[in-house]
DNA sequence: GCCGATCTTGACGTGCACGTTATACTTCCT
DNA sequence: AGGAAGTATAACGTGCACGTCAAGATCGGC
């Protein structure tokens, strides 16, 4: 036990740019166009001006990745879905509550909209869902079509067959 | 009973290309361009050179949306999957039927191409569905966790709230 | 204290999926 | 028959989400 394991300092976890790049799978110009359009402000920066990421702005990053791809949402959507996301909700209202000046009532509101843009996102998530399910069950029937057809074949044209079974997934 | 419909002849339903526009909700010029893309070839057209889209087409329509929006594809990825979908498939099989020279093993081959795409799609259409599901599952999390803290706030404020209960979905 | 790797801020380029405008036919309806 | 509405081709424009240099500053390991 050296001291550095003794001391209770919560060193803070920092990643540079291209490290949180190599966990990410986003590209460096990627998370700078990000911060330029304020979808991700990277948590502080080193007098250089060189950016400092912490797991919170990682984790971030992977949000924004699946609103954007599963979703389909446009980035200035994904900011406005993350300004309302509990997470930064309850940042908000921890900051105005260190300010000293939070009326219980807006301290309410925030949550409420936080509720509402929650509840919103939760609805369109389920439609996708539907959406997609009722998609893959058309292909799933397609894969019991494509394969009987196939099996007609085999019988009728005996053991002549290209290769032997019917294909299995890669 | 009048004439027309004593007739048995299977008059073709065929839309100009503004009407698939309003069943659609795509534009003309979207159509235009995905035929340029050779996504979207309308079944026929007229001396004058009107395009002419059959129900076949029309359902082609919210395929490439589906595949577009839903699964995130590119419209060239769009068009690879649909040359390899069961319908085109079995078309083109009765194409080369048609023009009489279609040996068994061919046939075959085609079938088995069309089967793996479609296995490979719906092995995608699965990731894809399970991915929004985690999502989905964080943030109803997230609800049930907002809802409580918005709870703990009306009993520590009496009864002067913002509004009066928890929001609702609109 | 050196030096290659990494970072900074610009600024311009790119691919995609269309939107928009212009001009000249067709089609449909009365 | 005649005019409004729809369609055709062609070409240019647009918004988004980055990619790709360029020219320097800075970091970190020896």
């Amino acid at each position: 036990m050296a001291a550095k394991t003794m001391t209770a300092e919560a060193k803070p976890v920092q990643w540079r740019i291209g490290e949180v790049a190599k966990l990410t799978g986003v590209t460096t110009r990627t998370l700078r166009y990000w911060e330029e359009l304020e979808l991700l402000q990277p948590s502080s920066y080193r007098t250089s001006g060189e950016r400092l990421y912490s797991p919170a702005d990682v984790a971030r990053v992977s949000r924004i990745r699946n609103l954007q791809e599963l979703l389909g949402f446009s980035l200035a959507e994904v900011r406005t879905v993350l300004d309302t996301e509990d997470v930064d909700v309850l940042d908000r209202v921890r900051s105005e509550l260190a300010a000293g000046d939070l009326p219980l009532d807006r301290h309410k509101e925030l949550l409420d909209e936080g509720i509402v843009a929650n509840d919103q996102l939760l609805a369109r998530l389920d439609d996708t869902l539907a959406r997609i399910h009722a998609f893959r069950d058309e292909r799933a029937a397609s894969a019991v079509h494509l394969r009987e057809k196939r099996r007609r074949l085999d019988e009728i044209g005996g053991g002549e067959g290209a290769t032997s079974g019917t294909p299995v997934n890669n």
